[in-house]
DNA sequence: TGATCATGTGCGAATAGCGCAACGATAGAG
DNA sequence: CTCTATCGTTGCGCTATTCGCACATGATCA
């Protein structure tokens, strides 16, 4: 039996969090927000009128709407990236790894039930694959997210397993729980995932883990392309150069030798 | 007489702002928080509790300290980013800039009583002016600010100039409001604001305004080098150099021609 | 000009959040 | 190894805080 938590929540800060993020996807009205959260206008008045007095939101003068404050979460986000640079540290990586296969070349990490990419480099080719920066996509079909999730004991992925929705989005994906556990179990042997078209009709990746300091598994790096071009053939291949390029990245963060 | 708003704002939410801040300066503890709010520790552990529920904060599973996520605020960022992409924007502007001064070019908008930089190219000379990007600066010492603050109307300057601290940096900066008023008069007429260093011996700064489709000025564009380079001589040549590219900045978001 | 809709604010009720107190874990000193 | 000090975490009960109602005000549009 978990714990009950439930009580801990401090409830006003979760609906400012909610009422917040609704305003990061466009304008927001306080009617909006009371929708969308069930409460009353005056309430959803004053959530909004505390992040915009914390200068989080801004709200136009004229329509009354608020809107997020891009400075504000530049600030923000600048003094965390400082902590944890990407783009700077494995800027070079990227660009190597993507000149080496000739295709896009990505960084992800966990976030929930997804991965995000937080840095990329596309690449040059006329059919290359492409997107932008922050976008999640599910982990149980993605390479990246394979990955991540081959890396977390067995139990953690057991649990996950038993409420995640393994959404289908191709033929391909993989949607039972227990082909799915017996594919990690493979991803975990052979050092490396695979996306044969599950997430993306005619778009292959390949992925590898990076290890910090204490051999954590910390991100995944990747490539993507047509599968035209990453071939069934060629996978073990292509599957080498990222290894190898995880492997020297997460030695330039510290991670030590794996065992052999 | 302004209307009492004070009332208006939730508790709960501002600490669980202010402690989410807090933990974007480095690890933070519930006895850290509470002593700094002035709140008991139960208190500041279930907002930083919420705060991790929601993914905003980490939780190291052996020191128990909290800290910012990346990847959340990456993602939260990357969102607003999106509305006003101004890396992207204003990027080869930037370069374009640098190239033509020689010295590092940047882009800043004002937060409360500051201003923070959000894009730049720094400078390839081996002695370049140098910061990170999301730094700020007072608005009454930098080439940037004053042309933010040039640009209000006079009333709003007034109000601002009654309770600005005129923090002096060195012995060239402006600490006397009327000083400043007259100052800021100046800067209008010219069209662009110098920072004769005001804020770092030996850094002279030139900024010119960055107009939107409405001709609101909403950023400024400027470069910063040297003195030994930029020279009170020269002064003009590179107030023309920044103002044509902000001109044609503001012209690519949309801003109609100046009057003449 | 009048109807409609939404913002923004005063006020009383009740609920959610707060501080207190206690337990358990951890680290450090002796 | 034991003793102590410190902190994280949770249950509990009081009360300050917040919530929703109701209304005034202002904007928009037909």
């Amino acid at each position: 039996m978990q714990p009950k938590r439930g009580q801990q929540l401090v409830q006003s800060l979760e609906r400012g969090l909610a009422a917040l993020e609704m305003a990061l996807e466009g304008n927001v009205r306080p009617v909006d927000v009371a929708e969308a959260l069930g409460i009353d206008r005056s309430t959803a008045y004053r959530l909004l009128y505390t992040l915009t007095a914390k200068g989080y939101l801004l709200q136009d003068a004229r329509t009354r709407a608020f809107t997020s404050n891009p400075t504000k979460f530049f600030q923000l986000y600048s003094k965390v990236a400082n902590l944890l640079d990407w783009p700077d540290v494995a800027g070079e990586f990227l660009t190597r790894l993507r000149d080496k296969s000739g295709e896009t070349a990505n960084l992800g990490v966990r976030q929930a039930n997804n991965v995000i990419y937080i840095a990329h480099k596309p690449g040059q080719a006329a059919l290359s694959v492409n997107f932008a920066l922050g976008t999640s996509r599910p982990l149980h079909c993605s390479a990246l997210g394979k990955v991540l999730l081959a890396a977390q004991p067995d139990a953690a992925t057991s649990e996950w397993l038993a409420s995640a929705p393994l959404t289908g989005f191709t033929a391909k994906t993989i949607t039972e729980p227990d082909q799915l556990k017996r594919h990690l179990d493979t991803v975990r042997a052979d050092g490396y995932a695979v996306d044969d078209e599950e997430t993306f009709a005619g778009v292959r990746c390949i992925a590898a883990p990076i290890h910090d300091h204490s051999r954590q598994v910390i991100a995944a790096l990747g490539i993507s392309g047509p599968a035209t071009r990453i071939t069934r053939k060629q996978l073990p291949d292509f599957a080498g150069i990222v290894m190898q390029a995880a492997a020297q990245l997460s030695a330039d963060l510290g991670a030590p030798e794996p065992d052999r």
